[in-house]
DNA sequence: TAGTGGTCTAGACCACGAG
DNA sequence: TCGTGGTCTAGACCACTAA
């Protein structure tokens, strides 16, 4: 409650500042501050419109137009009759959200995964500097194939950094669960909230070749993602080699 | 005016219906309609929200939020003290909205053209289905280099219906502007609102070797695009190979 | 100065969901 | 039935642009 009305207190200061920001946006941060600093975790129910609207002397269209904007950017999820809730990981969206592999008639289906390996090691200079790490930050580096159509299409590398995700290669071990987003939001408490993909066309290793039963030298499609939290923070890397014979990675340009 | 007092007559009849669809939505329709009828074209000004609000008895908040979603649908922009614009291809956006090749620094740089031919052809069956046309039906078929760095980096077939471009091969010819959408808006009325691109690794050619200075069989990235108007037709095929040695396809998943 | 979009308020009524 | 989000209104004031 104090909290609240320290909260209150900072809104009015900075909307009576010069060049204020407006209204709505200083909620905005508000709740997406209360979201990552974990007063409210994914699947939470948050204060309704009107409450937040007392709570902080606004209106309710203010508060409104400030979870819109949150709802348009994936942060929180409203449901008719029910109340507003932080997004969630598991459910509608993010499944989906973040796997682009489709196959040739243009139906996704989720891949199931084979983990091959996964251990600790150094990062690499490309890879603390891609998740903003110190050199020589220790990080867990798992490796498995994926099947699409009972057929091994992708391999992929993952890599973590070890001071969020301590205990994951030591309990979980071979057994990740196909949806690692999920785990890592139930488990760790971090979100992924977006992510930067780099797309490239390589030739297969000869153990690319092998564990995908092409030739070497065939041409793989190469997804290098880089995994990010709400707050901006790079927490996974995602090295992805496909093979696009019978699949192509499905991109809508709005 | 009638045609106004008709529209409103229409609003009325559906907002009394049962199970009726929001005002706001009706709005937006019938301002998406007036933009893809070209009552407006790209760059107009359309009447301001006070206005809209008194012809079609709503008020202005109702208007407002109609043309805030059709503005996050890049369909209208807002200019604060100006008023409210139909989108355009040329300036801000939609330049940098549909080319996702990127060099290794991550900076994007538009790429000079050369084309290599354009001719008249029956569409193949691939093309007539991503495309809707009849079997049979005529393209336009411009083959063209585009040069990132001094280097050339990728080969783009585009396939156009001749039934909307007809004049184009005879006209331009050999000396194509490099930002296509923007001919097509200008010269044709025909405005490109989304795209849907399919990614695959392919090997290089004999052909697309030679024009890229690689070995063949080198790894290529193959996006095939299908352009579609604002009514969700589609308009262009584009088929482009890139060279991803210096560069990569940047795409942002939120 | 006049007109536009941008923010904010206060309150009405509706549609939906849960108890 | 009650509380939630969803729609809609009417009007205030501000910030910006152009004449």
């Amino acid at each position: 409650m104090v909290a609240d009305i320290q909260r209150r207190k900072l809104v009015l200061a900075l909307s009576n500042a010069k060049g204020s920001i407006p209204l709505y946006m200083q909620i905005k941060d508000m709740l997406v501050a209360r979201v990552t600093e974990g007063e409210w975790a994914p699947g939470d129910i948050i204060p309704s419109e009107i409450q937040l609207a007392r709570e902080l002397n606004v209106s309710q269209g203010t508060v409104r137009k400030a979870i819109t904007e949150l709802v348009e950017n994936n942060v929180l999820v409203r449901r008719q009759g029910r109340g507003t809730f932080v997004a969630t990981h598991d459910n509608d969206r993010a499944l989906f959200h973040f796997f682009h592999i489709v196959d040739d008639s243009g139906s996704k289906n989720l891949p199931e995964s084979k983990t091959l390996s996964c251990r600790r090691k150094p990062a690499s200079r490309q890879e603390a500097s891609k998740l903003n790490l110190s050199s020589r930050a220790q990080v867990v580096c798992i490796e498995r194939i994926r099947n699409l159509d009972n057929q091994p299409t992708i391999i992929e590398r993952i890599i973590l950094p070890t001071a969020l995700f301590g205990d994951l290669g030591k309990r979980q071990a071979r057994n990740l669960p196909n949806t690692l987003y999920e785990l890592y939001e139930t488990q760790f408490g971090i979100t992924i909230h977006r992510a930067e993909e780099q797309l490239r066309a390589v030739a297969a290793t000869d153990r690319d070749a092998s564990l995908l039963g092409l030739e070497p030298g065939s041409p793989l499609l190469e997804i290098e993602r880089t995994a990010l939290t709400l707050g901006g923070r790079p927490v996974e890397l995602r090295i992805s080699r496909c093979s696009t014979s019978k699949h192509y990675y499905q991109n809508t340009v709005l």
